[in-house]
DNA sequence: TCATCCCTGTGG
DNA sequence: CCACAGGGATGA
């Protein structure tokens, strides 16, 4: 479920509960995640809460606690007691807890004494070295954005939303790219997440993403999901095809 | 570079 | 019932 903007919103979030205070325990709810209480010393505070990329990072004393969250993972803020459905694991704090809901169990967690995961720049910052790094690569450009060892933070959702208000069909190669429509790139990346931060992200479905605190995120996507329906733009339904192994929505009147 | 797999839930 | 799902690692 969750890219740049939804992670980031999640940091923020937790950013105030839990940096500074003491990790008092793991409790696991999860066979897969059964070794990482060992891996631990506790009680351990919170020096640092971050983002890199989609993942979220957690910097204790000598050690990072890494999570990803996949397709179906968030993380909850609250000073309940119960165990919700689908927790995998809790983060226990004197005045609260961090709960890992993850329907699928295809998010990860783990500690770690570096973080040494492949990631490109990250999409919201400087993205001038596109001019550069697009022109060798055939891969189609929806494709490549989708690597996160190109660029780190985009999603299905969001690269479906940046090609389109940058006019550019998700097929082209990556390379066929001309200066002005690198430009435009560049330019509808940083909008669509902006936009997306503005909103907290996007929940597309009842079960799915939640800040912390169990709000919606309320970005609308304009071509993510919106097969058969008009294009905001011209009016021309929107197409699905599939590309990298992910369905792929655009406008094929507006995006050459 | 592609298919397959990891998992479970939901919607058509 | 099958198709599909916001991600990513892996092996052919």
């Amino acid at each position: 479920m969750p890219e740049l903007p939804e992670v980031d919103t999640t940091v923020r979030a937790l950013r105030p509960k839990v940096v500074g205070q003491e990790l008092r325990s793991l409790r696991v709810f999860d066979p897969k995640l059964a070794k990482l209480p060992a891996l631990l010393n506790f009680p351990a505070k919170v020096e640092e809460l971050s983002r890199r990329g989609k993942y979220i990072i957690f910097a204790l004393p000598q050690k990072l606690l890494v999570v990803h969250l996949r397709m179906s993972g968030r993380l909850a803020w609250d000073e309940g007691r119960g165990v919700p459905k689908h927790s995998r694991l809790i983060l226990e704090f004197p005045e609260g807890r961090v709960v890992f809901i993850d329907s699928r169990r295809l998010g990860t967690v783990e500690v770690t004494e570096e973080f040494r995961e492949e990631l490109g720049p990250d999409a919201l910052g400087d993205l001038s070295f596109l001019d550069e790094v697009l022109a060798k690569s055939k891969v189609p450009i929806k494709v490549w954005l989708l690597d996160q060892r190109n660029i780190a933070g985009l999603g299905n959702i969001y690269v479906a939303e940046a090609l389109f208000l940058a006019g550019i069909d998700p097929r082209r190669q990556a390379s066929s790219l001309k200066p002005p429509e690198i430009a435009r790139l560049k330019k509808a990346i940083h909008q669509v997440l902006n936009e997306a931060l503005a909103a907290m992200g996007t929940t597309l479905s009842d079960n799915a993403y939640r800040t912390p605190a169990g709000e919606t995120g309320d970005y609308e996507p304009r071509v993510y999901g919106k097969e058969g329906l008009p294009c905001p733009i011209c009016g021309t339904p929107i197409e699905r095809i599939e590309l990298g192994g992910r369905g792929t929505f655009f406008c094929p009147h507006c995006q050459k």
